[in-house]
DNA sequence: GTCTATATAAGGATAGAC
DNA sequence: GTCTATCCTTATATAGAC
């Protein structure tokens, strides 16, 4: 994850600026959290921090330019990538996989709190709202739609639904529970059962669409 | 909805206080929106604000509140109820009428921009974490939970799996899709797709758990 | 219950010395 | 690149007249 921050020789005020302001926002949101507060907790007066962001404004930028980097970065493998891959597994394999890199996802601390961010902002801010539609459902949903594609043409799973419907009805579920796991958590609370409905839910999936 | 507002008499400039902080909180989050921003588009000075409500949370808390209210208003039918209702429906009547109720409510301008509200400030703001987990994930979980087991009893559904998981399975891509739905709305984009995957969900799940 | 006026704090941002 | 000092605006909230 460091590097998704710029170099630590050349940008180690401006990355602790922006660690700050995400642990922050992710809390009280961008309109409630000041600039000073942010010098604060970097330890660094005000007017520094216009040495590396012109504006309160920017800083929010880059935090969305973050998340979109990082999704880029670790991106989905190409068609044919994903045809290699399948042909050596079946769907639990596939499943699985998928679902422990998610869990790697969403135990990175600092990508929860930026999709914490875009989820405050998403109202306001007309950038949050494509940074969610585009990255967090359409790109997920593409991608798993493909999959099931192919693992319908190899005749691992069952095509009585259309591959947009699979991965519709895979991911959603999925979604809404991370969703829940991230309130949760946000209080310390109890996610055993929840952990153990995403994995029912796995299941549940996996003995459905099976030959 | 008039109804869940103090009555026009008594009460109207209150009334219009908060008609104006949802509109506001909905788009920009409480701490975007200030208590000038509200009296102005309401047409009265800041500090007549102040004789209908002591301080700006104290707004916040009556928004939550109508939503509890409605929430416990229209409520759930109760143990007995449901069994008699479900006595007469078999399990397509049963989701599609859910269905029907849910767009209703989705398509009050007042309880989504709550539902807005919630979203935005849950990480900042315990009692609106509160809401959410109690009055729209646990509440509606449990329900259907109830509802499940009374027609694997009816023998009108399977019970290969715990009527808990089936709720979970069928409402979960619902809660998703209607998050995605708002976010698409919000911009006037098309939601016709969205429709469809709805409606596939539910003929997708029904075909799953008829006998 | 609304107004004018005001208190007091906090907000984003800039100028200019070092 | 950081500092001190400052500008100007906006914030929440109150006092007291009508």
């Amino acid at each position: 994850m460091e590097t998704m921050f710029p170099s630590r020789e050349t940008g180690q005020t401006k990355r602790r600026i922006l660690e700050v302001a995400i642990e922050l926002f992710s809390r009280n949101g961008y309109s409630g959290v000041s600039v000073r507060e942010i010098t604060k907790h970097v330890g660094i007066k005000e007017s520094a921090l216009y040495n590396h962001f012109k504006t309160k404004d920017e800083i929010l930028q880059s935090i969305y330019q973050l998340f979109t980097n990082a999704s880029e970065g670790n991106s989905l493998p190409t068609p044919e990538q994903l045809e290699s891959i399948l042909q050596h597994m079946d769907l639990d394999d596939f499943l699985r996989q998928g679902f422990e890199q998610f869990k790697g996802t969403i135990e990175n601390p600092l990508l929860t709190q930026i999709w914490r961010i875009l989820n405050i902002e998403q109202y306001r801010d007309q950038r949050a709202r494509e940074v969610i539609l585009t990255y967090i459902y359409k790109g997920t949903i593409d991608f798993l739609e493909s999959a099931f594609q192919l693992l319908q043409q190899q005749k691992k799973i069952k095509d009585a639904y259309s591959p947009r419907m699979l991965a519709v009805e895979y991911q959603y579920p999925i979604f809404a529970m991370m969703t829940e796991y991230l309130l949760l958590k946000f209080d310390n609370k109890e996610t055993d059962e929840l952990q153990q409905r995403v994995e029912g839910h796995i299941q549940y999936f996996s003995d459905y669409v099976k030959l």
